[in-house]
DNA sequence: TATATACTTAGGTATATTCCTAATTACCAA
DNA sequence: TTGGTAATTAGGAATATACCTAAGTATATA
C-alpha cells in the first residue's frame, strides 16, 4: 500500500501506467515517449514492478511491462474505502464487473 | 491531481484522512493522535488542504478540519478510469449513488 | 567470434521531503 | 491587561527522490 501510494506519487509512473492501460510495451517504448535518459525510465518501471502495479517478462532482448490492473484497483478502493464510506457499495459493483469481464473476454 | 497523489504519498497523512472519514476534528486533536511534533501535523494538515483533500474552519482558538471526500473520489476514479478501462462503467454507478445519497440524507 | 542493440546497475549530484525546535499570531478568560 | 491555550510560521538538519553519465550484462546477428 505504501508502495503503491509512493509510485503514483511522480508523474512519469502515472503517465506509464497510463501508456500500459492500451498495450504492453518494452521498456524501450516505454522510454521513448519520455524526454529522459533510459536509465531513469528504468528505474521508474523497477519501483512501479516492487509497488506490483505491473509486471514483467524478457523475451529474447525485449523486457516487455504489462499492466497489473487489480492492485492497483484493489489499493486504491481499499483506500477509498476507508476514508469514504459513502464509496462501499462500489467495491461489490467492481467484484461484479470483474466476474463479468472474466466470461468476456 | 499531482498534489492528491502527493498528498496521499504520505502515511500520516493517510492516516490524517481516515480520522476525518468519521469527524471532523481540530488540529489539536489530530495531533494528539500521532507521536510528532504539532507543527509537523500542521504542515501535513496544510499539504492536505492545498491539495484540495481537506478543509478547514476557525471556530474560537480552534481549527476544525473535515474531508473533502468528492476530491479523493474524483481524482482517484478518474485515474482509475484513465490506467483501468475495465473500471470504467464504475463511474456510471458512483454517479447514480451520489445523486441517491442526496436524496437520503 | 566480433559487433550491435536492449536494458540494467553503479555512482554521483541537485532538489525535495520530512521532521525538529524556537518564535509568532490569535483567541479566550481571569 | 496579563497569562494561558491553540495553532501556525520560520529556519534548519537529516534523509529520500529523481535525475544524469558511464559501465556492465545479456541477447541477437553478421
Amino acid at each position: 500500500m505504501q508502495r503503491v501510494f509512493e509510485a503514483l506519487a511522480n508523474p512519469a509512473r502515472r503517465r506509464i501506467l497510463a501508456y500500459l492501460a492500451h498495450a504492453e510495451l518494452s521498456a524501450g517504448d516505454i522510454a521513448s515517449r519520455f524526454d529522459m535518459a533510459k536509465p531513469s525510465i528504468s528505474q521508474h518501471l523497477s519501483i512501479l514492478e516492487s509497488a506490483g502495479l505491473v509486471s514483467s517478462e524478457k523475451r529474447g532482448q525485449f523486457v516487455f511491462y504489462r499492466l497489473v490492473p487489480e492492485s492497483l484497483t484493489n489499493t486504491l478502493h481499499g483506500f477509498v474505502q476507508e476514508v469514504c464510506p459513502v464509496a462501499r457499495p462500489l467495491k461489490r459493483e467492481s467484484a461484479a464487473l470483474a466476474r463479468k469481464d472474466d466470461e468476456t473476454p
